[in-house]
DNA sequence: TCGATATTTCCATATTTATCGAATCGTCGG
DNA sequence: CCGACGATTCGATAAATATGGAAATATCGA
């Protein structure tokens, strides 16, 4: 069902999705949250926002592939769709990259810099 | 001046700046022009754009950081920022990840198959 | 200094996006 | 079946963004 290349237009929608304040801090939850995922009323809580409104933006974060939802008994459970985050990753560098060896990929792939100061 | 952590306001305002079709288009131009850069103009005549219309998605992305701005002549060059994207990369990274071993890290972490493919 | 060129700034307008209450839908417990 | 709960959809309104022409700014060549 997905594994689709990400094309231009795919990837405005995921970074449109992840340019908004609510919405980047809701990904980041639920990244947090792991597998497990979060319900949307926890979501709402945790924000500060009305069902009405973080309904809104998970649409939106669901619409571009960011987060997948499912039902369990009366909630609806969201978690981070990682493979997507994973593609857009994956577009910028390429794009950033273009098979030239630029330091944005190698930045990237730095596996000794980026986890040791953890 | 610069080397600032990038907080969440920054990294929004970055990903806002990427999240639009002209915006991405001219980046990625600017990407593949590397340091020589490309004038206003010509990214005016390649994207189809009015000058005032580009001069506004410039600065966008000047402001996001993305592109710094250079006078020669009459013309105003412009460079794609490589630190800067390195940066947001990296926040989207971390924050994906968050210190833990997941798969987003790894796959960002692969030149075999990131670069041997193309 | 004058005219031409390259770009930006200003402004009005059109389009898109965000917000949130109220109404609606699906699920559970009794 | 009914009342309550969790969440989405609808709809109206507010706010932010995008667009492009016209005017202003800066630089160059003569």
């Amino acid at each position: 069902m997905n594994a689709v290349p990400p094309t231009a237009a795919h990837t405005i929608r995921a970074l449109s999705a992840l340019a908004q304040e609510h919405r980047l801090a809701a990904f980041r939850l639920l990244v947090q949250a792991g597998p497990d995922g979060l319900p949307a009323g926890e979501l709402a809580t945790r924000l500060g926002l009305p069902a009405s409104s973080l309904s809104f933006h998970l649409a939106q974060l669901a619409n571009a592939g960011l987060v997948e939802a499912r039902r369990q008994s009366r909630s609806i459970i969201y978690t981070a769709a990682l493979p997507a985050m994973n593609a857009l990753l994956g577009y910028l560098t390429e794009n950033c990259c273009g098979g030239l060896p630029c330091d944005v990929a190698a930045a990237c792939c730095e596996p000794e810099e980026a986890r040791g100061a953890a």
